[in-house]
DNA sequence: GAGAATTTGTACGTATGTATG
DNA sequence: ACATACATACGTACAAATTCT
């Protein structure tokens, strides 16, 4: 069970800490890229928007960082 | 510190502008050959197709020409 | 001339960034 | 929240033309 539509708890919420898990878990090892946006939004069921928005909270927790055009990976921004 | 891939200003602007001042710097003489796309993706740490962009902004201002199966050369096309 | 290596040209697939409805 | 479209970017593969062996 995925995400819950009806819930008061807002989809991006949901979807955040469903990434947040796989990578505190070590599912998603450091540096590893994560699947796609597209690939996560039909995987869990959601819009490429929600996914974009669970991944802007994930990186301002230093979780996770982005390239333009090339993915998003796990840990913090190098550099 | 040829490109920064985390700024918001576009690699092929970046590559573009790394070329240009070579070439007005005098460090590309005219009609001298310009690295291979393929050389210079490597040493610029970027794609191929990105230094093919930046080389289109080159030559749409007049700086490079570019003869294929040859090379890019520094100048405007001669004819 | 034949064949291999090199270089540009083109195409496709996939990814994120941004804008719009 | 979602869908769509375009810009930017990377990788791969192959075609075409030139150059080297």
């Amino acid at each position: 069970m995925p995400v819950d539509p009806y819930s008061d708890v807002p989809l991006f919420e949901q979807v955040a800490a469903i990434l947040r898990e796989r990578i505190t878990s070590g599912e998603l090892a450091r540096l590893e890229l994560l699947p796609s946006e597209t690939h996560l939004a039909q995987e869990l069921g959601v819009g490429r928007d929600t996914v974009r928005t669970a991944l802007t909270v994930l990186r301002d927790e230093g979780l996770v960082f982005t390239i333009k055009a090339r993915g998003t990976f796990v840990g913090p921004r190098p550099g």
